[in-house]
DNA sequence: CTTACGCGGATAGTTGACATCCGTGATTGA
DNA sequence: TCAATCACGGATGTCAACTATCCGCGTAAG
């Protein structure tokens, strides 16, 4: 899975606690991480709607939506796309004995399962939003720091 | 998500329905696929304990369970391996407020949600076997079209 | 009008999936 | 005994995706 994906969230937790625009470079920077390829990621929470961008000279990143209507679910699917990592190829078409197309009008049983596996995991992170974990991580992050990493945001 | 997956998955079905050993040239033809790599994925599955092999003249694979014994988990696990799709870097360790490492003893918010999204699937997939899918596949060929394929099976 | 910033395109390096080939050892049938 | 068939593992090549960087453009604050 796509390293991005971590980057993100963790940047969408950070931005919900911060009260202005924050810049690429500040989020790269506080995350020691690149700060060219974390614009990527960021671009694409921007194309998702996820997060806005206000451009020119004091421009960074904001939360489109409230902390807690934004799933974890909906930044990893901006990040990676929405197809599915399992993807049939209809073998079962194939060789002496594959199914006519005519056949083939109800998906294949391996997909079916694949399928659900699938829904599976992302209703699991359906149910978890960056308001959650930005709730743990203030829980586990004594007040004088909180105030210090609010301030370090926008300097 | 590997396409050997898929392909592994087919073949366990097609040696549930099988009487004896069948070769990777067998179902390599059987399912139009890449011979060669084929047999590269059922060698996976005969590390992992899912198939038997016999070497030699008349050799191929068999299921070395019953076919309700060996989920498709199992067989998905034996191809793509144990390992998380996600996997934490803990970047929260790194920047100007990174954690220490003996703050971090209990394990990061993102990767806690991220492995339960992981468990959810493999859970999904546990529930159902090989058999199940092969009875869906049975229930969807006609009578003399089994019988035409067992005997391709072992010329 | 200078500076800082987001955006998109272009460009490499690196990794892993996909695919093939060959040599080895084992077993069966002639 | 000998040739054919098969599983196995190593080595190799190809290709797409991820990772990472750079540059030019447009924008907005000072």
């Amino acid at each position: 899975m796509n390293a991005g994906v971590e980057w993100a969230i963790h940047c969408c937790v950070v931005l919900s606690s911060a009260d202005g625009p924050v810049s690429a470079q500040r989020l790269a920077e506080f995350h020691g991480v690149s700060r060219t390829y974390l614009a990527k990621s960021l671009q694409s929470l921007s194309r998702a709607g996820i997060v806005e961008t206000t451009e020119g000279r004091v421009g960074g990143y904001v939360l489109s939506r409230p902390a807690d209507e934004v799933s974890v679910l909906a930044v990893v699917q901006a990040i990676e796309g929405r197809e599915a990592a399992f993807r049939c190829t209809e073998i079962r078409q194939n060789g002496p004995f594959g199914a006519s197309p005519e056949e083939c009008v109800r998906p294949c049983g391996v997909a079916t399962v694949m399928a659900a596996a699938e829904r599976a995991w992302r209703a699991s992170l359906r149910e978890v939003t960056i308001a959650d974990l930005a709730g743990q991580v203030a829980a586990e992050t004594d007040e004088p720091t909180q105030v210090a990493v609010g301030r370090w945001l926008r300097p």
